[in-house]
DNA sequence: GCGGATAACGAAAACGGTTGTCAAAATCCG
DNA sequence: CGGATTTTGACAACCGTTTTCGTTATCCGC
């Protein structure tokens, strides 16, 4: 009766990168869904256990979930004053991320990168 | 008076690899400190403010703390599988990071990188 | 359809690491 | 010594997560 976990798997295919679990929650009750907290994170953990979605740790120790897709991607320069995002490329990175983990005999690989760093104009502002 | 702040740091230093706040406590208390678990934790956030020591998270959200203020920047590969991390290095990303960050006109250019993979046991055990 | 076993659900309580509160103790300065 | 200031630590609050447990929905043999 996995209704409910689809429902999760849905809103998390959906948006684009990292969402917590209560994110993901707000989202649902926003939407009018009745689901609960407690669905939401058994439905995360499930589709974490079965390899469906990719599941990491925040600086201030929140887990946040992405939907698992091979596709190609692209990545943000994420400035810590403002929060300005800049989409940015790395070919040479997918496939770096590629041959590190062939060469370790994974399978499957995707991978994740965030780069931060101080805008031109946050570090202008603090002297 | 920052007595407490030297023990905790010196605690930090004379373990090797990361120990979480609450193991430190449990160090200084069985070695007869009668320092509270409020003050490690103030001391190891007062440490990581001014850069004397690296803060991560594990997988289960617990923060560790490492004294070290140079190199071993590393990444992780992870089965989704199993969980089984394997550091790996990329010095090539670490320079792409930068440049791609200073090309942006950011500063002080930090990132992160996670890559996830089945790993060969999990491939063939999953079949 | 009907009824009971089984699985999924969700509200609320429990849990564990972390952070905040606040009064007591230590330190500093005059 | 005496008062201002800082540091300390017991304790409570907090927050994300997990567990508990009674309720509800689904499945399956009739």
């Amino acid at each position: 009766m996995s209704t409910r976990r689809e429902t999760v798997r849905q809103a998390l295919t959906e948006s684009s990168g990292f969402r917590s679990a209560q994110d993901l929650y707000a989202d649902l009750r926003s939407e009018g869904s009745k689901i609960g907290l407690t669905t939401v994170y058994r439905a995360l953990q499930a589709l974490s256990d079965s390899g469906e979605v990719d599941v990491l740790r925040t600086d201030d120790g929140e887990a946040v979930y992405r939907a698992c897709i091979t596709d190609s991607h692209h990545h943000h320069l994420v400035c810590r004053g403002c929060g300005k995002a800049v989409e940015i490329e790395g070919p040479m990175v997918e496939r770096w991320a590629d041959s590190v983990g062939t060469q370790h005999g994974f399978t499957d690989i995707t991978h994740t990168v965030e780069v931060f760093g101080t805008c031109a104009d946050c570090a202008a502002a603090k002297g």
